[in-house]
DNA sequence: CTATTCACG
DNA sequence: ACGTACGTGAATAGT
């Protein structure tokens, strides 16, 4: 049977551009990510040897629905900015491969679908429709199979008539029921209110159809049959605009369908214009699979030849192994354990390649009939192999699999390589979440342990081309294990200190709600900011100050500027503070206590954008300080039994990045000289000699220096200071003025961005920077700041992992049981044996500030030690019992 | 799942 | 004229 591949344009583009929100452009500065998305799919598709293709789009403007229904579709999302380029320019990549496209004046894509399945039905040729859209199950049938696309765009799951009754319970005729009963909002399709799924159900099983149902609704009893009979206009309503048409007036037959896989060579040239080299690759290389003809083609030509992306050839797999019994298993680790270098993944197998080809595949669980081993045997049975630094291994996420490892008392050693981290030096931007998705990103066939090792060739080339290589080994990936000691170590708390504190909390919370209830006049919820918008905004007559998306903004500022005029006011911004603070940093950290009395956090090491680590689950790097009453909850962080902790921040590393980085002699001198920063800012700015900068001058230069580190703009600042914008600007033309260096910095890092098409910090860390290019001067003004203010902030990252690694050996080199338990982004703490402090103090203040430590050699690691800054770097130390006391 | 708010550097 | 400070994670409400 012949096979027609119909693919929803929109739906795909739509799916796809949200899937990759990585910033692609092409070499024009035309936004990529959605059709790079959409052709990887398409790809795919082609491997299913489609006989007619057609990819149908929306057109502009009404539909038939909208005569009948003019809410059709209302409220719905805007195309993004940067998507809509990407349509036109699909559509042209689409005609040069020779892949009919059509629209249909007045109809949309799925009525499009609907009417060529039909079509191909009639001439005796299977459908399969391709789309993000469930609308389209109704199309199913005997011949017509729906593929819809899940989480991302290549992982996809395909319906017919009995995967639909299986997983929905309906036949493809009742979805467009079940919708016409209980409506679709992301339509605006109404429906009949007060019809949810379950009723809706029901009643369809009771009476069939539609009609059924409306015709019965006499049988059901009193709200549920006045909200039939009432709701009957609109449910037919919604069931006319919620049927796909298959009679729509399209200017395409079958036969102009059809698919010649010859003849997509045509796409290359725009493909490489579209800067798709990967894709582009693929498809010249289809192509030349089928140049045999169309017969060649349908029985299945062979796969063509990867095109690695820097020439990474795949390891051949020479032998295959599959292991299920422990003895086979003890084979295998002690053939591991001689080798070299191995790639291994977990994935629903435990899987092994060596460099030599041998594959090992070892599998989990399996039943009666077919024994697998368990985790446990597993790892245990490999722990020579995990446990030796002399096998080098290569995987996909080191500390996960350490992590793992931990839970079965199997240590790890010898990372060679680990992907995760690679990629995120290659692009920040776009961490992979798993290894099947990278694999696909990259084009690469390969799955599991075959995968990993292939990816580190590809990777390998990749940190090379963009001279990371020296970061990725030389602080990157040593971290890896630095963190993963920090997550295992944990923080120890105070749960009876925390549960006292949330309980004085309470009674305090208690109170505020009763007082805001009263003044209110009745209750309602303080933190919902809808409702307490409707209260302050209408019915307590205050001026609202600014709007959200959705309504009135309750915000801490508004509140703020909202102070006096109602007693109500500052009640509520004390609920707020206090509701905060129990529910995020009290309730939430008792949760996340495991047995041992600490908390274990997770450090993510590629996550952020600019080379900082964040923290998370819980997030230890947003306990609270600023306030007093936050301040408190540190008391409950404490040092293990005999323990103290030693703390050390770094003074202003931002500025002082920035003074480096710049080179400006007024901001350097300022450090070298020392003393107060902002107050030397103050007296620049003011024109006043220092012993005369008042209190409100220093802070306002403090924000002034801190603007200047984000990336300053009048506005900003002015707004962080509730001054003018006119005042805002003459304080930042004062600075910029009396700091030359820092201006031509500035100027600097915006061309060179452009320029580079990426922003770096000292250590050549990268951040993509495709904003720059965009015609959109809020998107380019973003960039802007990004570029000023990446270098400076990724330096100071840069930084401190370089201390975090000296300290890390300084302290295993010592015999040191003191150990790192939390980065803080400017801060390091250490839980240390109370016999350790003096010297660690010490370690650890010199590790940060670049002196020389005992027993270190810099000239054995890549970078050597500490970065060389023109300017000093300064940390403080200080020691307590909690981390309260460490200021 | 998104929006709002707010904690940190 | 545009409409913002840079980087995170988490709780809650509401769809």
């Amino acid at each position: 049977m012949k096979k027609l591949i119909a693919i929803d344009g929109n739906s795909l583009l739509f799916r796809a551009y949200y899937a990759i929100q990585t910033a692609m452009t092409s070499r024009d500065g035309t936004p990529t990510n959605a059709i790079h998305g959409f052709t990887a799919m398409l790809l795919k598709l082609i491997e299913q040897r489609p006989d007619y293709m057609l990819v149908a789009f929306d057109m502009h403007g009404g539909t038939f629905r909208h005569d009948s229904y003019s809410e059709y579709k209302a409220g719905r999302r805007e195309t993004p900015e940067d998507l809509i380029p990407q349509i036109p320019a699909l559509k042209e990549l689409l005609r040069s491969m020779g892949v009919a496209v059509c629209e249909c004046y007045r109809y949309e894509a799925d009525d499009i679908l609907g009417t060529i399945s039909k079509k191909a039905s009639e001439a005796g040729v299977e459908t399969l429709i391709v789309t993000g859209d469930r609308d389209a199950l109704q199309l199913i049938s005997d011949d017509t199979r729906v593929m819809l696309t899940k989480k991302g765009i290549t992982e996809t799951v395909t319906y017919d008539e009995e995967a639909l009754m299986r997983d929905y319970g309906l036949t493809p005729a009742h979805m467009i029921d079940l919708k016409a009963l209980m409506g679709d909002s992301s339509d605006n399709i109404p429906g009949i209110k007060g019809v949810g799924e379950k009723t809706a159900r029901g009643l369809l099983e009771k009476y069939g159809d539609l009609e059924g149902v409306l015709a019965n609704a006499g049988n059901e009893k009193g709200a549920l049959q006045k909200k039939l009979l009432e709701g009957a206009d609109s449910a037919r309503m919604s069931y006319r605009i919620g049927t796909i048409c298959r009679e729509a007036p399209i200017d395409k037959e079958l036969e102009d369908c059809a698919f010649d896989p010859g003849a997509i060579e045509g796409g290359v040239p725009m493909m490489a214009k579209l800067g798709l080299r990967a894709n582009g690759a693929r498809l010249k290389a289809i192509a030349d699979a089928n140049k045999g003809g169309r017969e060649a083609y349908r029985k299945g030509a062979p796969e063509p030849e990867e095109e690695a992306p820097q020439g990474a050839p795949p390891v051949e797999i020479k032998r295959t192994e599959e292991i299920s019994t422990t003895e086979a298993l003890d084979e295998a680790a002690k053939a591991l354990a001689g080798e070299k270098l191995v790639s291994l993944h977990v994935g629903e197998a435990l899987t092994a390649l060596t460099e030599g080809g041998s594959y090992y595949i070892i599998k989990t669980g399996g039943d009666l009939l077919e024994p697998g081993l368990t985790p446990e045997e597993i790892y245990t049975g490999l722990k020579p192999v995990f446990e030796s630094a002399g096998v080098r291994k290569i995987v996909f996420d080191g500390k996960g699999l350490m992590t793992e490892l931990k839970r079965y008392g199997v240590g790890f050693a010898g990372l060679e390589f680990d992907i995760t981290v690679a990629d995120y030096l290659i692009n920040a931007l776009s961490p992979a979440k798993d290894l099947t998705s990278l694999a696909e990103t990259v084009g690469i066939p390969e799955r599991d342990a075959a995968a990993v090792m292939r990816l580190k060739g590809i990777l390998g080339e990749q940190l090379k081309a963009k001279r990371v290589e020296t970061l990725y080994y030389g602080v990157e990936l040593p971290l890896v294990t630095v963190l993963f000691d920090m997550e295992q170590e944990g923080f120890a708390v105070d749960a009876e200190a925390l549960r006292t504190l949330g309980g004085s909390m309470k009674e305090r919370i208690d109170a505020l709600e009763k007082e805001a209830y009263a003044l209110a006049g009745h209750s309602f919820n303080i933190l919902s900011p809808k409702q307490l918008g409707t209260v302050l905004f209408d019915e307590l007559g205050l001026p609202p100050q600014k709007k959200t998306k959705t309504g009135y903004s309750t915000d801490s500022d508004v509140l703020e500027s909202l102070q006096g005029m109602n007693p109500i006011v500052g009640t509520i911004i004390e609920y707020r503070f206090l509701t905060k603070l129990r529910s995020t940093f009290i309730e939430a950290m008792l949760k996340k206590m495991t047995p041992d009395g600490r908390i274990h956090t997770t450090l993510n090491q590629n996550v952020t954008a600019t080379g900082r680590i964040s923290s998370a689950e819980p997030n230890l790097q947003n306990i609270p300080v600023r306030t007093e009453q936050g301040r408190e909850i540190r008391k409950a962080f404490i040092a293990s039994p005999g323990c103290v902790l030693v703390g050390a921040d770094y003074s202003q590393i931002e500025l002082r990045v920035l003074a480096h980085l710049s080179g400006d002699e007024a901001l350097k001198s300022a450090f070298i000289s020392g003393g107060d920063i902002h107050a030397r800012t103050a007296a620049e700015v003011f024109g006043v000699p220092q012993d005369e900068v008042t209190k409100e001058m220093r802070s306002a230069a403090k924000a002034v220096n801190f603007g200047i580190v984000y990336g300053i703009s009048e506005f900003g600042l002015a707004n962080q200071l509730g001054i003018s914008r006119k005042r805002a600007g003459e304080y930042i033309k004062r600075y910029l003025e009396r700091c030359t260096g820092v201006r031509d910095y500035m100027d600097r890092a915006k061309t060179e961005g452009r320029e580079r098409g990426y922003a770096v910090t000292m250590t050549g860390r990268r951040r993509d920077l495709p904003e720059l290019k965009s015609g959109n001067y809020n998107t380019r003004a973003f960039g802007e700041r990004v570029a000023m203010n990446m270098p400076v902030q990724g330096s100071a990252a840069d930084i401190i992992k370089l201390a975090m690694l000296r300290v890390h050996d300084a302290l295993e080199r010592g015999g040191f049981k003191a150990r790192l338990v939390l980065q803080i982004h400017d801060e390091l703490i250490i839980d240390c044996p109370e016999h350790e402090v003096e010297q660690v103090k010490t370690l650890l203040h010199d590790c940060m500030t670049g002196r020389p430590v005992e027993g270190e050699r810099p000239e054995t690691t890549l970078i050597g030690g500490m970065l060389e800054l023109s300017v000093p770097l300064v940390a403080e130390v200080a020691e307590g019992r909690s981390w309260f006391d460490t200021k």
